[in-house]
DNA sequence: AATCTTGACAACCGCGGTACT
DNA sequence: AAGTACCGCGGTTGTCAAGAT
């Protein structure tokens, strides 16, 4: 089996793109437009492989890309997008119009991994000297700048992957993560006092507290405590360390990134998406803006009733 | 002035996902 | 259901200019 090579790379150009090469490429798809890569060299004339052309189209010919320098709005979206999404260029860059995706992840691995990874370890000496073991990884290739190693997930496996440090948004073993909301009961203005809950495990107490604030959405009443389920090992070795330096919307968005599945019953549906609506707006994000990607409201109306990365 | 080093960025490569046959 | 083609993604490499020695 095998798949053929995208293209005979015999007689291909290669390397830096003339401008003569820019033009053709430009006019074919401004008649013909985008897409059918394969065939696109052949039909207007080029001699690059339908990849490159692709590329070159994406990452410098397409009219509404963004050139100059990132502006310090742009940086600081970056660097808290991948704080969330971990090295998913695509994603970050959707979020930032007229940026690329090679166009960020040559910005990061330049700039600000550095920039970040030196703030890092800055402020958190005390996380350093925890993971000691990583900062070898670090050194094992000087030409790259990896970002701040997140704690090690049991998420890292992906196979394409060969820098083992990020957080993934699409997990590959994480689903043991349920919050169930509770139906929301009458509101009933006159409770002064309200039985709490049964108390959850200490780590889930922890967790609890941190997501204080998208809890209480699903405020816990009297006959309907919350319900946590979770892989306790993932828990530790994932997201609790992120989850206790961040804030509430950060952990929030941490469930979605993280990968873990949210399993939603009945009413339940519209409270969270309200949440993490919120979340995106409250932290710059706009929903679908210049992206095939979806929002996480839109994740969430993706499947019948319930959603989860595996 | 010549050489070396470093930074920035364009381009390439290999793989996974998925649509199509 | 299986094989194939295509697209898109993320990691890596190549190239060149600017700065340092």
């Amino acid at each position: 089996m095998g798949r053929s090579p995208c293209c005979a790379k015999e007689g291909l150009n290669r390397g830096a793109w003339t401008a003569a090469e820019d033009q053709i490429l430009t006019d074919y798809i401004k008649v013909y437009g985008e897409g059918r890569w394969r065939n696109l060299p052949k039909k207007a004339g080029l001699k690059r492989c339908g990849k490159s052309c692709r590329l070159r189209w994406l990452n410098y010919l397409r009219p509404d890309i963004k050139r100059g320098n990132i502006s310090h709005d742009e940086e600081e979206l970056i660097i808290r997008l991948h704080k969330l999404l971990g090295n998913r260029w695509s994603l970050i860059a959707g979020r930032l119009p007229g940026r690329t995706d090679n166009e960020i992840k040559n910005y990061w691995n330049t700039n600000l991994g550095k920039k970040v990874h030196n703030d890092h370890y800055r402020s958190a000496p005390s996380t350093r000297n925890k993971n000691s073991n990583q900062s070898d990884h670090d050194n094992k290739n000087p030409n790259m700048v990896s970002p701040p190693p997140p704690p090690k997930t049991n998420m890292e496996s992906h196979p394409k992957t060969k820098s083992h440090d990020v957080v993934r948004a699409k997990a590959m073993r994480c689903s043991k993560i349920f919050i169930t909301p509770p139906p929301q009961p009458p509101h009933k203005p006159d409770q002064t006092t309200v039985e709490p809950p049964p108390p959850p495990p200490p780590l889930l107490a922890e967790l609890s507290s941190l997501c204080n604030g998208l809890l209480s959405s699903f405020t816990p009443e009297d006959d309907h405590p919350t319900d946590f389920m979770l892989d306790v090992n993932m828990m530790r070795d994932v997201c609790l360390s992120d989850l206790l330096n961040s804030d509430l919307a950060a952990a929030a968005a941490g469930l979605y990134c993280g990968g873990f599945s949210y399993s939603n019953d009945n009413n339940s549906t519209n409270d969270s998406k309200d949440i993490l609506e919120d979340w995106t707006v409250n932290n710059g994000f706009q929903p679908n803006v210049g992206s095939n990607h979806h929002g996480f409201s839109s994740i969430l109306e993706s499947g019948g009733g319930d959603w989860q990365f595996v």
